[in-house]
DNA sequence: CGAAAAATATGATTTATATCATATCGATGG
DNA sequence: CCATCGATATGATATAAATCATATTTTTCG
């Protein structure tokens, strides 16, 4: 494997930083963050932490894509979140100071920075406003967490799966023609499985249903949403 | 209904108060907390508040035991936390300032504190080590969480009732003889069915091959456990 | 106390989804 | 550029768990 490359991406210049937890820090710590951070382009695939290691550091993603996830006793991976650019991970463990209780791997490569720890805890603890919405953050976090559990442990993998498409939609959605929106972000099947805790299997043949109900279509590895109301019949609720 | 009566139980004087949130405030904020709060006693199936409703402070558990829970668009309940004596609850949805994601109900009767949601912020903006502490409790409810949607998605039914009864016993285990611990919570088969997401009768008769299997034995509503080992082997790992 | 209601128990049947199997398509890298 | 490997697709079959049905036991409360 060649020697990752750092990259300059100053936090002052970043295009994701207004829509981040990081939007309104102080210029010093802005500073002091651009001095100590690293920022390394990753490619798909390539792992930024594994569940049961130490947590040094806090990532930070530039562009790009990561799935977050947990692999069970018996070798299935559970995908828990999704993030993008802006998106921050890696902080629970650090604030609960456990080791990583998920891993976090690229999907979609990107330049992601990484803060480390003791910089991180110092506007923590020096920055109320930023305490205050880290705090907002975490408790933001459980209320997703839990109504996607409770997703999980009631609905059908259907409607689980309708539910997670219009999820998709919000959060990766670009506006096309008419009602359809093309889910802008690179998924295998197997991924959105283990996103709705389901069989490979199970996902290709429920999408190839809604191709056939004319409420997505299949734009190889991405998804087009033609028909959002009929989605949301499907999944007869909203939230995952 | 009868007028509910306002008990006195001094915060200063709560035998579960330091094992709670509110185990190292200063006096001066004990005072004020135990001059504004109200402390109800409450019975089996009386409902503390209710989803979709407007935070206006946050319950405190002195003892008895409390569901929380969340019903879906088509009328299932999912158990989503347990809380017992010391146990705080209602706190996320003031931290989010949302509206009440959960409900809760209580299972035991017993005495619970409501501390108006002012003297909660104020003790949360102006003691920092609370605010540690809340901001860590957040992050380990987060934790659990997040290992509870794995369970719930990647485990059978088995495995789930096994791995919730093993959870029940460190949480509510009266030791006995040999290895047997009594699991000290009144929860129906219905309950425990909406704690691991699955119908009741599942839990009736999965109860009864634990019990055939001499992994337990049922003493009326309550559960004894004969062979923890033996329902580690049958969960395949631990945690929910 | 005794009737009614709720909870528990167990059987029969259905069904959603997992698993196994095989084929085709498409991407990747040597 | 072709060979190989992984992803997608679809069918056949198995199975865990839901649902429906009906006793029996336990709890509730008038």
């Amino acid at each position: 494997m060649a020697t990752k490359k750092n990259i300059k991406v100053h936090c002052s210049l970043c295009g994701s930083r207004h829509r981040s937890l990081f939007s309104d820090i102080t210029n010093t710590e802005l500073e002091t963050l651009d001095l100590h951070k690293s920022c390394i382009l990753y490619k798909k695939g390539q792992t930024l932490y594994y569940e049961g290691t130490r947590p040094m550091g806090l990532f930070c993603i530039n562009s790009g894509k990561v799935k977050v996830y947990k692999i069970t006793s018996d070798g299935k991976e559970q995908i828990l979140n999704l993030a993008k650019a802006g998106d921050f991970i890696g902080y629970r463990a650090l604030i609960s100071e456990e080791f990583y209780s998920a891993s976090a791997t690229v999907i979609e490569e990107g330049a992601i920075c990484y803060i480390p720890k003791a910089d991180f805890l110092e506007i923590l603890n020096n920055n109320p406003r930023f305490f205050r919405k880290m705090m907002k953050k975490l408790s933001d976090d459980l209320g997703i967490m839990e109504q996607k559990l409770v997703t999980i442990a009631q609905k059908s993998v259907r409607e689980r799966l309708a539910a997670t498409l219009l999820m998709l939609k919000e959060s990766y959605g670009m506006e096309g023609e008419e009602e359809s929106t093309l889910i802008d972000i690179a998924l295998s099947r197997e991924d959105l499985a283990n996103i709705i805790g389901t069989a490979t299997e199970t996902v290709i043949r429920l999408l190839s249903e809604f191709k056939n109900q004319e409420l997505i279509s299949l734009q190889g590895k991405k998804i087009l949403v033609l028909d959002p109301k009929g989605l949301v019949k499907e999944a007869d609720f909203y939230g995952i």
